[in-house]
DNA sequence: TGCCTGACCACAG
DNA sequence: ACTGTGGCCAGGC
């Protein structure tokens, strides 16, 4: 029986995000069925620090770093994403729709 | 126990 | 077209 919550799913989709891609809250809330709640997905990436959860590829509808502060560093989801091949420039993905992963699409 | 906050997004005025 | 507010679920005080 699927006793997941919505919080629970928001890790299995951000688990599934690709090498060098990134994708926003919203994306994620959406493909769960719930748009608005994009809050929650943001939130559920406070505990993403406990599982194996991707959070530096998750950004903004925007494609801005939001959630940079939640961080170790300061410019630390930077230099992840840019490890990744994806350019960052102030707080903000460049190319963001290029790099953008639909989960809804993609999966 | 109850109210408020929180890494955002969508809708309405 | 832009700005402002509501709303979603869960956790903290």
């Amino acid at each position: 029986m699927e006793e997941i919550s919505f919080f629970d799913k928001v890790y299995e989709v951000a688990k599934q995000i690709p090498y060098g891609r990134v994708t926003s809250y919203g994306a994620i809330a959406k493909y769960l069925g719930a748009a608005r709640s994009a809050r929650m997905v943001g939130w559920a990436m406070n505990n993403s620090h406990t599982k194996d959860v991707p959070a530096h590829r998750v950004v903004n509808r925007a494609g801005i770093l939001t959630g940079k502060n939640h961080f170790d560093g300061s410019n630390m989801m930077q230099q992840l994403l840019e490890n990744e091949g994806i350019s960052v420039k102030d707080n903000q993905v460049v190319d963001f729709q290029k790099y953008f992963w639909d989960p809804v699409v993609e999966l």
